[in-house]
DNA sequence: ATATGTTTTTAGGCTAATCTAAATATTTAT
DNA sequence: ATAAATATTTAGATTAGCCTAAAAACATAT
């Protein structure tokens, strides 16, 4: 079994790869996971000498096939316990992240498979990314960000991109939900803030608010 | 916060404890945890020095307040986690020890007050055992062993003594479960082997059988 | 009370994951 | 194209938790 820490660096490397079109490199590695980039560079040595990762001195890593069966088993479980979290023991969705964090680590896909059905099968979780299914398939939505949003249009917001606890309290400060509806009624050229109608409540979201929620156009 | 592994020797000296009255041997926690006396000895030292145990030379190692608090508490977190494998995903309940032995290091509070409001604060986990409250006060209940029972006497069954997959197995394959009313037909001075009425049913238990139920006498 | 056997401790080592400091590659800017 | 800046790797150490082998303490049996 891969340890507790050899699941995060293959998730970490998995996260990051969806920024970075070539890899992951040392350096983000390490401002991501809190170590420093000596320590990077003898793990991915190990976990290239275990086949997980493609590594070459000075490269950019990217995932075998049998890191990122590992690294989307881990999200798929992170994102479950979620859902648990949230939909059965009411937490808010900017509490859950570090106990996830943990659980994603408890070794039994019997377990995760068994969770998943008392959840009813969700198939995103409470920020509205999508769970990878047992065999490590994922949903693809086409979400795109409010920036993408003309005036006039409708849609519902799907997820979010950012979810720091900083954000997504300032979402639920706003009254912002998964799933609610809006349309936008103007947009400022001077800084690209946008003037929405949500639930009927006019807000104001900023470029950088806009550009960390997904949403779903309506039509 | 005191790591995995310092939780799971504080653990073990509090699950010895019960039985050997003054306190728990090197050897007894080496057999328990599977690893050798010299491993435990530097262990006891650092729970020592951090105010965990006591522990001085040859002698038999207890827990301070402090030490059976954290006990406790990963007691607690270990049973409650075992419910809710058993009532909400439906595992059996030989099949849950090993998950539970993970889950029991999740480390909230919250979290697990949270678990035990949603299964709605179980007094007892699936076999039998009692589950200390966020205080770590446990429930006593005079349970006694069925080997305490005489000739005609009724009980209810409360727990098992021994939880090993095996006798667990067993007790399944014989229909027993918690709360089954029984009573006792006679019993035979040669081997001490029990004839019982369980739910209707007329079943032969030997001594050892008798031994690791615990039963609480009607009446 | 002494020899034998058992238990516990000490001493010295190992591995995984981390660190710092120094060396070496690579990238960027002139 | 070369110097300066940045990124990465190497070398050598540290810590927690474990090991084996040998020494020391304790327990027991005659």
């Amino acid at each position: 079994m891969a340890s507790f820490t050899v699941e995060n660096y293959l998730k970490a490397i998995y996260s990051l790869r969806r920024s970075n079109e070539y890899g992951v490199s040392t350096n983000a590695l390490a401002d991501h996971l809190g170590t420093k980039a000596a320590t990077i560079t003898d793990m991915l040595k190990k976990l290239n000498a275990n086949g997980l990762v493609h590594y070459r001195k000075y490269q950019a890593t990217t995932l075998t096939d049998k890191g990122r069966e590992i690294a989307l088993n881990i999200v798929r479980k992170h994102r479950l316990w979620e859902v648990f979290l949230v939909e059965k023991l009411d937490f808010k969705w900017d509490e859950v992240h570090d106990m996830a964090e943990e659980l994603e680590h408890i070794d039994s896909n019997e377990l995760i498979d068994r969770l998943e059905r008392f959840l009813d099968n969700p198939k995103f979780d409470p920020h509205g990314d999508p769970i990878p299914d047992k065999n490590g398939v994922i949903e693809r939505r086409d979400q795109i960000q409010l920036t993408e949003l003309k005036v006039g249009q409708k849609a519902y917001v799907t997820g979010v991109k950012d979810s720091s606890k900083e954000f997504l309290q300032y979402l639920d400060n706003q009254n912002i939900e998964l799933g609610n509806e809006l349309h936008v009624k103007d947009i400022f050229d001077y800084d690209k803030s946008r003037v929405l109608i949500i639930e009927g409540q006019e807000i104001t979201f900023s470029q950088q608010v806009c550009k960390n929620l997904y949403a779903n156009l309506i039509e």
